[in-house]
Order: C-alpha cells, then sequence, then structure tokens
DNA sequence: TGCTCATCATCTGTTTACTGATGATGCGTA
DNA sequence: TACGCATCATCAGTAAACAGATGATGAGCA
C-alpha cells in the first residue's frame, strides 16, 4: 500500500490537439522547403499578401485578419519592415495608427514566391486522395469559424 | 508604364497551412482554458504523459515520440524538471543519457489534468457533426504520417 | 591500442505566439 | 471644455520550435 497512484496511460496518437501541432510543424516545414531561398516564413508571407491584397490597412486590422496578436504582427512587420518589403506609413486622420504599404521589392518577393507556396500548399494535401481534399478543407474550415473567438485574435467577419 | 507590377491577390482563406496555424492557436487556447490553474501547457503534458506511459526514456526518444527537436525537448524538460514534476537520471550504462521518470508530483499532476485535457480534445472537435469526427481524425493522421520525415523530429515507429 | 565517426544532450540565435502593462492619442459625455 | 474611457501600437516576459554548433561520451575498426 505504499505504492503510489501511477497516472493512467494516455494514447497521444489519439488526443486530435497533437495531430493539429504535428500537421502545423509539417506545415511549416513544407513551406520553408519550398520557398527556401528567399527567407520568408509562412507569417510573413500571409502578412505581406494580406497588405498587398488591401494596402493602407492598420496593424490592428491587419491582426484580425491573418489570425495574429497585435503584440505579434508588431514584431512581424519589424522583421518585414527592417527588409525593405513593407512600410509603416503615419495615417493622416488618426496619429495612434500606422498604415501598412508594400515596397516594390514586397511586391516583387510575392510575385516570386506565390509559385512555391502554392507548391507547398499542394504538397502537403498530396498524401490524402483528391477526392478527400476538399472535404478536410471543409472540415478546417468549419472548426476554425466555430472556434474562432477563442483565439486572442479572432478573425473579423 | 511607370506603373510597378503588383501582387496577384491571393485569397488566405483558400491555404491549407493558414487554417492548420488558425486551428493550432485554437487547439492550444482550448487546451490552456480547460486546464487553466494548473499550469501546463500542451506539449509540457504531451511530455508528462509520454514519460509516464514508459519511464527511463532518453530524451532523444521522447523528442521522437512526441514530435520534437532534441534542443526543444531540453528546454520542456528543464521547465518540468523545475517544477518537481519531473528528474533526468544519470543512466548506468551510457553516461551520454538522461533518463526521464515523474516523480510523484508528477503523477498526481498527470491524473488532476487528464479529464481537462480529454473535455479540450472534445471540444475542440465538437463543432462537427459526429459522424464526422473520426473521418476528420483519420485524415489528420494520413496527412501527418505521409510528411512524417519533413519535420526535423520524425516521429519513430 | 588509438582514431575516427556517431550519438546524446546542450547552447546560441531567430521566429511565432501568448499575457499583461504602458504610452500616446482619440472620443463621448458631463 | 475637461474628464474618463477606449483604442493603437509597443514592450517585457515566457514558451514553443527550428537551425546549426559544441562538448562529452561511446563504439567500430585499423
Amino acid at each position: 500500500m505504499s505504492q503510489k497512484a501511477l497516472a493512467k496511460p494516455v494514447d497521444l496518437e489519439t488526443l486530435p490537439g497533437h495531430h493539429i501541432r504535428r500537421l502545423h510543424q509539417i506545415a511549416v516545414a513544407v513551406f520553408l522547403q519550398e520557398t527556401q531561398g528567399h527567407g520568408v516564413t509562412p507569417v510573413q508571407f500571409a502578412a505581406l499578401q494580406s497588405v498587398a491584397n488591401a494596402p493602407d490597412t492598420d496593424q490592428r486590422t491587419l491582426a484580425g485578419r491573418i489570425g495574429l496578436d497585435t503584440s505579434t504582427v508588431a514584431g512581424v512587420i519589424d522583421r518585414l519592415e527592417a527588409r525593405g518589403l513593407l512600410l509603416r506609413k503615419p495615417s493622416a486622420d488618426d496619429r495612434r495608427v500606422r498604415l501598412l504599404v508594400l515596397t516594390d521589392a514586397g511586391h516583387a518577393l510575392l510575385r516570386v514566391v506565390a509559385p512555391a507556396m502554392h507548391n507547398a500548399q499542394a504538397r502537403m494535401l498530396a498524401p490524402l486522395p483528391k477526392a478527400e481534399r476538399a472535404e478536410f478543407m471543409r472540415m478546417l474550415r468549419t472548426l476554425v469559424d466555430a472556434n474562432n473567438e477563442l483565439s486572442r485574435a479572432p478573425s473579423e467577419a
């Protein structure tokens, strides 16, 4: 009876969270492999592309669009600005705000990286039979949308 | 013609990697919410549970089991050891190796946290109709298994 | 036996990602 | 107009996650 109670074994393989973490690691690895040489991370790409799609947005809005904390965005933008890919312009309307715009170098980089990025996305889903890929994406979207408000920077509709 | 070429717009919503990143953020947030007060992260839980399942494993093997870099494991174990949840014992056979074992406190914590962790997993998949949850898990597993060797610390079979 | 090579753990440095706090500014209302 | 509160960006601190390098040890082979 001096035997201490041991924790019940739990198979990590049965836990969704565990696989989601692993898949995220893999997604990042594939992205970096395909875009290697350009020195862009998935998050940096998302930030650049989002600013390209909608110039002159403030950092808070960008954070909402790509699903990041504003403090995380600050760091990401710091690095992109340091590399001359994007600019922070003061806003004429509100002196708290800094509006984001791509530089020519930023646009050029996006154009070069885009095909590699699309390859990465394709490679990631390739192990699923073609018919199941859309299904997987649909479920992924369902889960993200439904739980959206749980992360600190919920994507705004 | 002085017009510089702009990057083609890309909808981030169509990119698997983007949603996978978001879902991972959500999974972590739900886990922390459910286990709040115990101060355990998902990765720390995985490390503890894995050592509980198989005591006396070295850090390299643990890294493989939970899909982490050995350098990442070093940090995770540092924090768990500092909290007295686990011990690094020198191995009698090989002086390079440090074998991991849970302390009583480690076992106790696992027992307390396990139900909360299971709640978190259930909540995460709840937005999918019951019938689709197993399907989602199956696809997840397919993708992770197929791309396993891409991450730095591939899980060993 | 001694050399080379592999292996285990660790360290440094970078990027994401969060919490919680702070400074500067804007805005509504008393 | 002035006060209080909200908002935008940022900072400090902590935790994952990687790459690449190093130190200590083990193991096979000449």
